[in-house]
RNA sequence: GGUUCCGUAGCUCAGCUGGAUAGAGCAACAGCCUUCUAAGCUGUGGGUCAUGCGUUCGAAUCGCAUCGGAAUCACCA
């Protein structure tokens, strides 16, 4: 039972015996106390002065008389101001709280067992015909991120990707490629392979864009020439061959295909992330168009004159849906279904949560009604992670402009800012060997970059200034990594002095405010991670990392650890400074953020 | 036009299951390294929490309206 939960009770018994009244836990409000007023834990006792029909100064001196005398082990001493009551908690309860989060192994982490319920997490979901961008990675980092926060809440979490492997957008790039690639390979080359497709999707445009400028010309419309121009017109013929299976535009697709997967395959190791099952399209969507059909004889969509199936929403306020055209090829949402019946039928899914941005809000509101109509027990409640896009100062990135930032550039042009960051230093307390000066940037980079994006709440729209993401001080991933560097610094120290990380905390000495409520902010992370995990919200788990780290820094300036004369003392503060570590380790784990020993 | 989301310091963001004088970082200015890593710490200035009305002992937080911005309402995915 931690200290919050000792003071509740407390509280309800002074009620009971001052008042006569029972009160139910959730009306006692027990909060932080604020900064300026002496004391831990703060009862608002608004809530309580129509039970004692007093005034509320009153009634808080009453209470907090009554849990000095009767919980002198909790409550050291108490002030009021106005309807609050601000409670000063003794030392040696601090100290216990400390020593439970030490015995604690994992503490803040659920333990997922058997009968866990299994969520079912997708992210990144790409197009195979260009390379991962900024958008892609606020995707990527936050569905890592998701994985773990629900992971750590005693879920067994099955992380997914779809691929969107087949469509016009493909043969684009396969037909460029066979036009003007001479044969290129990413070997051939050196370019990473979904670089290179990309690169030839971007030749395709460039010449359609060419070809329609010069059907105008010749006095057609707009219209007319996009439709007519001979390039669209054979990436159209080349996809009518995949469709039917033809054996060299489909020899071409895997093969191009596998080049953007090899390429894709090295970003998201260097991102940290993963999937354990990954979906195709072209595996899916024949699965949808049946599932479709299905339900047009069970009677739950409809057919229009044209052949067209649809679905009516109208029951649930919004409007009709196509499912399937009228030539009976497959839409989106045809395809939404099919992979949602294969990962059904793969896993038993308590839990759905899609990553995908917010301009597919409506997409995801429709696909909740039809998978429950289909009767998936998890479509209703499905969980659309809905994330704002990223823009950057000068606006929306556009591909046509080229303001795209490429995901593998970023991640270089971190590295190497770290890097010189690491050489410009004041201080070099060792000197690292390359390797480790590298190991070092990549980390600090990378977790610059990470910290940046997950840090803003999700469902906003943010901004990705390129000089300002390169800062490493102030609320950033590498002031975080700071700060464990340093505590992981004297940790190494104290042992190399034979100064040991006390089994036991000696609960004599008295601690100073710092350090007691160093202790409530460690506490506060089992609270965090749930709170994390209901609210699907990296960024609180990225905001509580900063408010840690923050409030160390100040201790640590403060106060002496190592030259601490005081043995009990300096072991407490070992014993403090080795726990504020391994939370802070889990925090940035959370968010897919690794730590340096040393920076 | 319908629906959804957003609007907090010059900039980027916290705070939102209602609680005390709304917090950080960046930028500006002023300090702190013979002492455990200065990627740090301290201080100064900077706010009608878009606006109005309402609910409440109490509203940045809840409700309604208005104004701004974004997304979406495709036989694109």
């Amino acid at each position: 039972m931690n200290i919050e939960d000792k003071l509740v009770c407390a509280i309800q018994a002074a009620a009971r015996s001052l008042y006569g009244a029972d009160v139910a836990a959730e009306s006692i409000q027990l909060q932080k106390t604020k900064k300026e007023f002496e004391g831990h834990l703060t009862l608002v006792v608004f809530p309580l002065v129509r039970l004692s029909r007093k005034k509320p100064e009153d009634t808080a001196d009453e209470i907090g008389r009554y849990l000095v005398e009767h919980e002198p082990e909790i409550v050291e001493r108490y002030n009021v101001i106005k309807g609050f009551l601000n409670l000063t908690v003794a030392s040696r309860c601090w100290i216990g709280l400390l020593e439970g989060i030490r015995a604690d192994g994992r503490y803040g982490f659920r333990q997922a067992g058997e009968q866990a319920p299994l969520v079912m997490i997708e992210y990144s979901s790409p197009n195979t015909n260009k390379p991962l961008h900024l958008g892609h990675m606020r995707n990527i980092l936050l569905g890592t991120s998701l994985a773990r926060i629900m992971e750590a809440n005693g879920n067994r979490v099955v992380k997914t990707n779809i691929v969107n492997d087949r469509g016009i957008h493909i043969c684009k790039s396969m037909l460029a490629w066979l036009k003007y690639g001479g044969g290129e390979t990413p070997e051939s080359s050196g370019k990473k392979g979904d670089h290179l497709v990309g690169d030839y999707y971007v030749a395709f445009d460039k010449h359609y864009k060419a070809e329609v400028g010069e059907l105008m010309a010749q006095g057609k419309t707009k219209e007319e020439a996009e439709a007519e121009a001979p390039l669209m017109q054979e990436a159209r013929e080349m996809l009518r061959k995949w469709e039917a299976g033809d054996a060299e535009v489909r020899a071409l697709w895997t093969k191009m295909n596998q080049w953007v997967y090899d390429g894709f395959d090295e970003t998201y190791r260097r991102m940290g992330a993963s999937f354990d099952k990954i979906y195709y399209e072209s595996d899916t969507y024949l699965e949808g168009k049946r599932k479709v059909m299905e339900g047009l004889e069970r009677g739950l969509f409809f057919r229009k004159e044209d052949g067209s199936v649809w679905a009516d929403l109208s029951a649930e306020g919004l409007d009709q849906k196509l499912l399937l055209r009228a030539d009976g090829t497959s839409v989106y949402m045809t395809q939404d279904i099919g992979t949602a019946e294969q990962r059904f039928a793969d896993y038993p899914i308590d839990k759905m949560i899609y990553v995908v941005g917010n301009e597919q809000n409506y997409h995801f509101q429709v696909l909740s009604i039809l998978l429950d109509r289909l009767g998936f027990k998890w479509g209703k409640s499905l969980v659309h992670f809905s994330y704002g896009m990223v823009e950057l100062p000068e606006g929306k990135m556009k591909s046509r402009e080229g303001t795209v930032v490429d995901a593998d550039d970023l991640m270089d042009s971190m590295v190497e800012a770290a890097h010189e960051t690491s050489e410009g230093r004041e201080i070099r307390l060792d000197d690292f060997t390359p390797e480790e000066a590298d190991e070092i940037a990549r980390i600090v980079g990378m977790g610059a970059l990470k910290y940046f994006i997950l840090k803003v709440d999700a469902r906003k729209n943010m901004t990705f200034n390129p000089k300002e993401s390169i800062d490493f001080n102030g609320n950033t991933g590498p002031f975080i990594q700071y700060t464990y560097a340093r505590i992981r610094s004297i940790l190494r120290k104290a042992e190399a002095a034979g100064l040991t990380v006390p089994a036991a905390v000696d609960t004599a000495i008295s601690l100073n405010e710092k350090e007691e409520s160093l202790i409530q902010k460690i506490a506060d992370f089992r609270a965090v991670v749930a709170q994390a995990g209901s609210d699907y919200s990296p960024s609180g788990i990225a905001n509580y990392a900063y408010d840690l780290v923050k409030e160390y820094n100040q201790f640590y300036h403060d106060f002496s650890i190592l030259r601490e004369e005081n043995e009990a003392l300096r072991g407490f503060r070992l014993a403090l400074s080795a726990t504020v570590a391994r939370t802070v380790k889990a925090a940035m784990g959370l968010l897919g953020i690794e730590v340096p020993e040393r920076m």
